[in-house]
DNA sequence: GCCGTAGTTTGACATCCGGCGTACTACGAG
DNA sequence: CTCGTAGTACGCCGGATGTCAAACTACGGC
C-alpha cells in the first residue's frame, strides 16, 4: 500500500455534475481551436472513447493534459482511467438534456467552418 | 475641419466582414458573462438597436466600451454611431447565414440557464 | 523485478483578459 | 461659444491562459 491519496486501481477524477455545468464555461472549453478540434473528432462517434493518445495534435503532451482537464472541468467530456490509457467521451447525454439543441448546433458550424477553410 | 483622421460625421467602425467571422471568436465573445448578458437583451429584438447606455450593467463605463468593442470585433454586433450615441445591433443575418441554428441554440441554452440560475 | 508506454505534475514564461480611473474627443442643446 | 452627455483611449493591475520542458507516477508485459 504505496497509495494513500492516489486511492487504489482506476485513479478519481473531478466531473461537474450535471446541474453544475455553465454555459459560459462550455463556450470558453470550445473556443479554443485544440479543443474545438477535439470535441469535433470525439463527436463522430458520441458512444466511443478514445484514448488522449489517439489524438493528433500539434501541442505538446502536457499541453494536451491541460486542454482534456478543461474540457472535463467545463462538463463537455467525461473521462475515465482504463489501464494505462485515460479514455474520453462526449457527454453527449448531460449536454442535450441541459442545453437541447446547442451541441449540434455547435458541430454543425464547425463542420461548416472546417469546409470553409479547409477546402476554400 | 479640426479632424484629419477622425473622418467627418459618423465616425467608422471596423467590422469583420461576414466571411472573416470566426466559430471560436463567437464562443469566446460569449463566454464572458457580461457579454453573453448584452447579446440576449440585443436579441429581444434582432432588428432593434440599442445605445451602449440602455444597458444597465455591473461594470464601468470604460469596461462596457471594451465589451461592446468585443462583441463587434468577433462579428456578433454591429455598431453604428448616431450623434453622440452609439447604436448596437446583433447581426443576426449574417450570423444565421454562416452558421445556422447555432443563435438560436446559444440564445435558448442561455435562456434555459437564466431561468434555472434565476428562479432556483 | 524491470522496462516501456501513457499520462501527470510542476514550474517557468509570455500573453491575454477583465477590471478600473483618468483624461480626452465628439456631438447636440442652449 | 459653452456646456453636458456619450463614448474612447490610455495606462495600469492582478489573475487566468496556452505553451513548453523536465521530472515524476501508474499500469501492463515480459
Amino acid at each position: 500500500m504505496t497509495l494513500a491519496a492516489t486511492a487504489a486501481g482506476a485513479r478519481a477524477l473531478p466531473h461537474p455534475t450535471r446541474a453544475e455545468i455553465r454555459l459560459e464555461g462550455l463556450l470558453h472549453a470550445l473556443s479554443d481551436p485544440v479543443r474545438l478540434r477535439i470535441v469535433r473528432e470525439l463527436a463522430v462517434d458520441s458512444d466511443a472513447l478514445f484514448s488522449c493518445s489517439h489524438f493528433d495534435l500539434p501541442v505538446s503532451k502536457s499541453t494536451t493534459t491541460h486542454h482534456f482537464r478543461v474540457l472535463r472541468e467545463s462538463g463537455v467530456i467525461r473521462q475515465t482511467y482504463r489501464g494505462t490509457a485515460k479514455m474520453n467521451g462526449l457527454r453527449r447525454d448531460d449536454l442535450d438534456a441541459l442545453f437541447p439543441g446547442l451541441l449540434d448546433a455547435l458541430l454543425a458550424a464547425a463542420a461548416r467552418q472546417a469546409a470553409v477553410v479547409g477546402s476554400g
